[in-house]
DNA sequence: ATAATTGCAAATTTTTTGCAGGTTC
DNA sequence: GAACCTGCAAAAAATTTGCAATTAT
């Protein structure tokens, strides 16, 4: 169980058993719905109940520990607050992959923002499409 | 009330007057989740439902006359489909403005695609920060 | 004529809340 | 020990569904 206990410290909250279940689930899937996790968090503590699961992610977003990934038709996905990337997601299988995003985007978006005085603070990038392997398994 | 009913035709589904207030509000709007859409219709049409509201935007959105924007702590907005565009959304405010997306993105994020062997077939991309006129207010 | 669409009410699903007991710092 | 956190059960909010009546093509 990784250092989370340090990570929730340093963003103000209390380590507890529950959050650092959370975030132990959160990494092992890359990125999870609250229901994906709540799942994953049963398997290990099968009493953490789902409003601890709600009322947690909620937290953990406000103090910047979670990020929100929001997606089309879908609910909200959960990960870790890591470097700045973006998302492919797979119209098929649901798939999420970080990809790095690299400077030129990072630049020509915060001119994008800077001619409209618009005070950046957060980009989500996400690219929706169909994932290498179920292209392969259309082409069956 | 515009050529809704030529939209709506192209795309397969049929000229109902309540689909052409839903489109004529969410253009009025601009962006508008399901309930600023409701009470929007409901102005020149009191009698429409919410539950056609759901039911029509799940429609459209599958025929590609919407397109769903998936905000992060917020209800999904809806919008015309119309050019690609990137979205600058105000956390303050909450209000979304549209920004032409440059063909360094496009060309970008088709790369950072090809390199993974991923098929694009539609990107979303949203800066989140506070807008010029939340900026003023918060001057005072 | 017929196939699609609507509105209603009910059902379901998702998320939030209040509070008593327990835990962390 | 003070403030915070958890789990439960209940409440509230959001979305979906079934179906009879209506409407568009």
């Amino acid at each position: 169980m990784k250092n989370y206990a340090e990570l929730l410290k340093e963003h103000g909250l209390k380590a507890t058993f529950q959050r650092m279940t959370i975030l132990a689930a959160i990494h092992e899937l890359g990125h999870a719905d609250v229901d994906e996790i709540y799942s994953k968090v049963l398997e290990t503590h099968p009493t953490l109940s789902l409003a601890t699961v709600y009322k947690n992610i909620i937290t953990m977003v406000e103090e910047r520990v979670l990020v929100e990934v929001p997606i089309a038709g879908k609910k909200s996905k959960y990960e870790l607050r890591k470097e700045e990337h973006l998302h492919l997601i797979c119209v098929e299988c649901g798939s999420v992959v970080d990809k790095e995003m690299d400077s030129v985007i990072a630049r020509d978006t915060q001119e994008i923002a800077r001619h409209s005085s618009f005070q950046l603070r957060e980009r989500q990038m996400n690219l929706y499409g169909i994932c290498d392997k179920c292209q392969m398994a259309e082409a069956s």
